[in-house]
DNA sequence: TATAAAAAAGTAACCGGTTACATTGAAAAT
DNA sequence: ATTTTCAATGTAACCGGTTACTTTTTTATA
C-alpha cells in the first residue's frame, strides 16, 4: 500500500503538494498536478482514511448503532442508511449493541473518534443512557423512535400510542369488544406507549381491560405465534388480536391456522410495521405502516447535516398510516345483528 | 474529548508509561499504574482508535461486504458476523456495495487502511473483479459463496449445484416431471450453477429441458410472485416449482393461492435457504438449508486468524440439507396410478 | 530592467497515539 | 564501597496525512 511519500518521490514534489492535488486546496501548477495524478495513479495510490480523520478531526464518516441485527426494522433501515450516506459522499460504519445496553453504550463511545454524527435506533438503551451519551459526546447524535421527555436532543420519532390508537380504531369500527393483544418487551418506552394506546382505546369505549388477553411478544414470528397459541390454550374468548409489530401478527396468523381458526372470518388480526412479508400471508396483513425508511432518511439527513453545522435540537414526528388489506372483518355478531 | 496528554499531565507522567499502562505493555511500578488510571478515569479518557491504529498498523477490525443490504441472507449473515466478531473482540465494519461491483470494488479497497482482514459476500462483483482484489489488496480477504476456478484466494463456500440436484431429487421422487424454475441472477456464478443443476436433474431422468418453464426473478418475493404469475398466465402446464430462493417460493405460493391453486394438492413448491419465515407460511414451505450463519462463522473467524498469522489459502464447503415440509407432495397421477 | 504582487512549492509542526532506545535510580552482586 | 543489573520512566521518531507559514518562482506593473 503506497503512501503519499511514495508519491512525492515518484512526482518530485513535497507532502503539502501532494495533499493540495488530493484535496483540489490551495495553487498548484496545471503541468504539477498532472504529474502527480499520474503517479498516484501508477501507484493505486489511495489516501489513508485513518490519516486523514487523525490529522483534520473529521471522519466522513456516520455510525449507525441499532441494538440488535435482527431488528425488524432493520433491513430497510440500514438500506436507506446506505442510500442518504452514500448521497452525501460520507462513510457508514454500522454497528450492534448485542441488545445489552451497557455494551452499547460502550460501543457509541468508542465511535466518537470514528464518526461525526451517530444516528441511534436502539431498543434496549434507558433513557438514562441516552441521557448521558448525549452529555459525554462531543459529537451530535440523532435518536431515532425514541421520545425523551424532554427535547434534548435531536430526534426523529414515531407517534406510538396514536398508532395503536388507528389500529384499535379499526377494529373497534368492525365491532369487535374483545381484542387480544400481543405486545412487545416492556422495558421500554415504545411498548409502555404502545399500551397505553390499547388501554386508551378500549377506555374510550367503555370495555374493561382484561389482563387475560394481553400476552408479552419480544417482536419477532415465534413469539407471536406462542403468545398466539397461549391465547388460544388460556381458553379465552376474543375476536380479534392486535400486535405489536407485523412480525407477531403474523405468527399469531399460523398459530390460528394450525389451531382451524379462520382468518378474519373468525378472528381478525391487525399489525403494525407494514412489513414486506405481510403482503405475501394468506390473508394478507391489515397493518399501520410505520414509515422507517422515511425516518432513516431524515436521520441520516439531519447527522449529515450536524457534521457541519451545529444546529438547535431538531425533532421531527411521523404518524402511522392504516392500510387495510383482508385481516380484519366485522365481528360476526355485528353482521349478524 | 481527552486525549492522551491530558492523561499525562494529570498524571505526572510520560505519554509512554500512558501507554504502557493503556496496552499493559513494558513495565510499570504499581503505584504509577493506579495514578495513570485514575487519570484516565476521572477524564473518562478513551484512546482513539484511528490514532492507535495509524501507529500501529493494527485496526483490530474485521471488514464486511455485502453487494447490497437487503440480500436475503443478510439478517442471519450480520447477526452472526456481529457475534464472532465481538467474541474475538474486533471492530465489524460492514458496508454494501450499492449493487455495483466498480462501486463495491472501490469500497472494499478503501477499506485497506481501516481493516486488518476483509469477509466478501458479493452478488454483483466478476470474478475478474474479485481477482483483482486478491492482486491489489495487502490484507487478507475471505469470500463467502462464491468459487472461482482456482483455488487462489481463502473461501467458505456452498455446494450449489447439488442443493439444487437435492431438491430436483426431491421433486422428482415424488413423481414430478414438469418443474417449473424460478431462478435468480443469472450473471453470477452462483445464479448459473443452480441452473445446471436443474438442467443436470432433468437430464438423469430423460425429461427435456422447456424453456418456458423458467423463469428469471431476483430473489425477493415480489419477483418470484411476478414469476409464478406468468407461468400461470402463460398456460405452461406444471405439477411443481423450484425457486432459487425460499423468498421467492413464498412470493410464488402467493401467486398461486391467489390463482386459486391448491399447494400442495395440486403443485408443490419447494425452495432453498431455509429462511426463518419458510415456517410460518401455510403451508410451511420444504425447503434446502442453507447454513449462511454456519458459513459466516467460519468465514469471519478465518479472516480474525489471517490478521496475526499468514496462512495457506484455506477453503471450506459446506452442503445443503433437505427440510422437508408441506410444501411438497406426491404428483396426483402419480397416486393415482 | 527593476520591483511589487501573485502563484507555486516547500518546511515543519501537528493530529493522538506507539515503541525503540536512552536515561535514571535502586537493589543485587562482588 | 564499587560495580553490575534491571526495573521504571523518559525522549524522540514514527505512522500518513493536513496546513499555517515561509520561501521561491513567475507574472504583472512601473
Amino acid at each position: 500500500m503506497s503512501t503519499i511519500l511514495d508519491v512525492c518521490k515518484l512526482a518530485n514534489v513535497s507532502k503539502a503538494t501532494v495533499s493540495r492535488v488530493i484535496n483540489g486546496t490551495g495553487q498548484v501548477k496545471e503541468s504539477t498536478r498532472e504529474k502527480v495524478f499520474s503517479a498516484m495513479q501508477s501507484l493505486g495510490y489511495r489516501p489513508n482514511r485513518l490519516a486523514q480523520a487523525l490529522a483534520t478531526n473529521k471522519t466522513h464518516t456516520i455510525g449507525l448503532v441499532v441494538s440488535d441485527f435482527d431488528g425488524i426494522h432493520f433491513g430497510l433501515l440500514l438500506k436507506q442508511a446506505a442510500a442518504s450516506a452514500e448521497f452525501a459522499k460520507k462513510q457508514l460504519i454500522v454497528t450492534d449493541g448485542h441488545n445489552d445496553p451497557d455494551y452499547e453504550y460502550e460501543v457509541i463511545m468508542q465511535l466518537e473518534a470514528q464518526c461525526d454524527a451517530v444516528v441511534l435506533y436502539s431498543r434496549t438503551l434507558t433513557d438514562d443512557h441516552i441521557q448521558r451519551l448525549h452529555q459525554q459526546l462531543t459529537i451530535p447524535i440523532v435518536v431515532i423512535n425514541r421520545d425523551l421527555p424532554e427535547q434534548l436532543f435531536h430526534s426523529v420519532s414515531f407517534q406510538q400510542e396514536d398508532a395503536i390508537k388507528l389500529m384499535m380504531g379499526h377494529l373497534l369500527d368492525n365491532g369487535h369488544r374483545q381484542i387480544a393483544c400481543i405486545t412487545g418487551h416492556m422495558m421500554n418506552p415504545t411498548g409502555i406507549a404502545r399500551l397505553n394506546g390499547y388501554k386508551y382505546s378500549l377506555a374510550q369505549l367503555g370495555v374493561n381491560f382484561d389482563e387475560k388477553l394481553v400476552k408479552h411478544g419480544v417482536y419477532d414470528m415465534k413469539s407471536g405465534y406462542q403468545a398466539c397459541k397461549e391465547l388460544i390454550n388460556d381458553g379465552v374468548s376474543f375476536t380479534a388480536i392486535i400486535a405489536f409489530n407485523d412480525c407477531m401478527a403474523l405468527g399469531a396468523l399460523r398459530a390460528l391456522t394450525e389451531a382451524g381458526i379462520q382468518v378474519p372470518e373468525q378472528v381478525s388480526i391487525i399489525g403494525i410495521d407494514n412489513d414486506p412479508v405481510s403482503e405475501f400471508f394468506t390473508p394478507r396483513l391489515t397493518t399501520v405502516k410505520l414509515p422507517i425508511a422515511d425516518m432513516t432518511k431524515q436521520a441520516v439527513e439531519l447527522a449529515i447535516t450536524l457534521c457541519d453545522e451545529t444546529k438547535a435540537t431538531h425533532s421531527y414526528q411521523y404518524k402511522g398510516q392504516l392500510i387495510e388489506r383482508e385481516s380484519v372483518m366485522p365481528v360476526r355478531s355485528v353482521l349478524s345483528s
